[in-house]
DNA sequence: TTGACACCTTGC
DNA sequence: CAAGGTGTCA
């Protein structure tokens, strides 16, 4: 049990609803949260952090860096634009989930979906185990899938439950999973049925620290295409257009582009 | 390589 | 009627 304070200069609750993980929520005046069987709880009167794990995981899992504003700095010299946005931003953690199999079953939830409803479904399979916390591949890969739609996961609970099943024929899948770099992740992801470029990518990003890893949904396609190719406006995000994206931001911003990404996207984000 | 379409639910 | 896509098929 570890209590620790926060620095006024990260922004817990932007960063906790900001579509990198699903089960933070605000109770009262406080905010809640849970990564695999990890609970944190958050008072932003007092800045006061409650979590069952320590203080260096708590902050590695918050995307938490001492140096915020030279990161924003470094992204601003590369382009000043985006960099405004950095400064702006500055607050705003790329977090690093622990539970590799929350982070796998979150985004393979994400497709076609709501945040509201993803934070249901992850929600909802954590609750039917009766521990609240999320459960282990194993055990996922021996549910129904009627089970897991009768939790409301729709067409998804076939690619959950598959994904499950193959990840565990590999033995050690997740050790497997962390030796490879960022490309060799996600095509060892992209071979499981439901997940494509841009769930992988999600999964490289917050789940395997590849920093560089690019996801790129609908909202930062069209950030990418205002700032960078306006020419493609109105096209539409083939494999292609994807995979340039990611080349693209790798070349101008290296490690920080995954970072660069998650500001695109909160930035577009309502 | 590109575009078109279906797909479970739910929230707006 | 669309939502942080993906699989499938011309």
């Amino acid at each position: 049990l570890t209590e620790f304070f926060v620095e006024p200069l990260f922004d817990l609750p932007l960063t906790v609803t900001s579509g990198q993980v699903f089960r933070w929520k605000r109770v009262g005046r406080e905010w809640r949260g849970a990564d695999g069987a990890i609970e944190y709880r958050y008072d932003p009167g007092s800045r006061m952090l409650w979590t069952t794990t320590d203080e260096i995981s708590a902050r590695s899992y918050l995307g938490f860096i001492d140096d915020p504003l030279d990161r924003a700095e470094r992204i601003r010299r590369l382009d000043p634009r985006i960099g405004d946005l950095a400064c702006a931003g500055s607050g705003l953690g790329l977090m690093q989930p622990t539970s590799l199999t929350e982070t796998i079953v979150s985004f393979l939830c994400s497709s076609n979906n709501h945040i509201s409803r993803i934070t249901r479904m992850v929600e909802r399979l954590c609750d039917a185990f009766g521990s609240g916390s999320m459960p282990s591949m194993e055990a996922i890969g021996q549910l129904g899938t009627k089970q897991l739609r009768d939790l409301g996961f729709g067409y998804r609970a076939e690619f959950v439950v598959e994904a499950a099943q193959r990840l565990l024929t590999l033995g050690n899948w997740e050790a497997s999973l962390r030796t490879h770099d960022r490309h060799g992740a996600r095509e060892a992801l992209m071979r499981l049925k439901g997940i494509g470029r841009k769930v992988a990518d999600c999964i490289a990003l917050y789940g395997l620290g590849h920093y560089d890893a690019v996801p790129v949904d609908v909202h930062l396609w069209r950030a990418y295409c205002h700032f960078y190719e306006p020419t493609w406006r109105g096209r539409s995000l083939t494999a292609k257009r994807y995979d340039a994206i990611g080349d693209n931001l790798r070349d101008r911003f290296g490690m920080d582009a995954g970072y660069v990404q998650l500001l695109l996207y909160r930035t577009v984000l309502t």
